[in-house]
DNA sequence: AAAAATCAGTTGCATATGCCTTGAATATAT
DNA sequence: ATATATTCAAGGCATATGCAACTGATTTTT
């Protein structure tokens, strides 16, 4: 039973974030990436040159916190942040040559790493997780949560 | 479909619990702790003066992180960092009086929170959730997945 | 008992994130 | 066309976390 910080939720998802963030950490490390990182490598390239705020939405993180997680990857020269050139306010974040590289590197790395955890986790869990994570991630629940009322689905 | 980072498992479970981080800070704010914060008064109740490896261990995160966590409650009275009197090396967290208060403060936000969480997500749902969590944050899967091998048990 | 291996914490260094404020640019309303 | 509101990003400030190096204390070897 284990003191389990109480069946606390928030709790729970922040302590297996840090110990899969650890684990992916590991795998990408050959590629020089940390896994947050590798993350938005991937979101840029699958985006396709996204502003930051977009990028942002898309992460459901703050944008500040992100200007901020791309400057590493800005200064080792594989995120290259370019103005708008329609929008005077807008930057878009693109991945310069050395970014595609150390992402198609990555990307291997990453599939291992994923292989490995639908073995060790399971198919059927690993589907399990994803969908918990993927309504826990949804503005619907947000709002349901926010609102103290029950999800309408 | 959106550009998802992926099925990046990794990824997902970060973007949830940011999400969460934010819902529970904020349903704890009044107390003036957040989500993590109240995790560490928690366990430092449930353990009874842990010492602050062992603490560590149970949150399964690192010593030197949790030392540093608990700087600005020790900073604001909440906790205090005694040694301990058998091992020379070890110290123990205890809570102050004000320590206990707040925390029982928290605590009624906390379940209003967490009522709100399984309202708002399904009771099931949260089940499942603690669940797949829970295999997550265990040594067995982290081994399971270092080896590439599967998850006996 | 002395030397060697371990273990608990601390500190330096670095990334990850969030909030609030500010400045510039764009969009809206009047 | 102006004044106003909104939006994008940057900067300051603060917590959250991890790793590696280092110190002091305890345990294990020899």
């Amino acid at each position: 039973m284990a003191t389990n910080p109480g069946p606390c939720n928030n709790a729970a998802i922040r302590q297996a974030a840090r110990m899969l963030g650890q684990l992916y950490d590991d795998a990408l490390a050959p590629s020089g990436l940390r896994g947050t990182q590798y993350t938005l490598l991937y979101v840029i390239q699958e985006m396709n040159a996204p502003t930051l705020r977009e990028m942002a939405d898309q992460l459901v993180m703050d944008l500040s916190a992100l200007g901020r997680s791309l400057k590493p990857l800005e200064r080792d020269g594989l995120v290259a942040i370019v103005a708008d050139p329609n929008d005077g306010r807008a930057k878009r974040a693109t991945l310069t040559k050395a970014g595609s590289k150390t992402l198609k590197r990555a990307l291997e790395l990453w599939r291992d790493a994923q292989d490995r955890f639908e073995k060790a986790f399971g198919t059927k869990r690993a589907e399990e997780l994803r969908s918990v994570l993927e309504s826990l991630s949804s503005r619907e629940f947000r709002e349901a949560f926010q609102n103290g009322a029950a999800l309408r689905k």
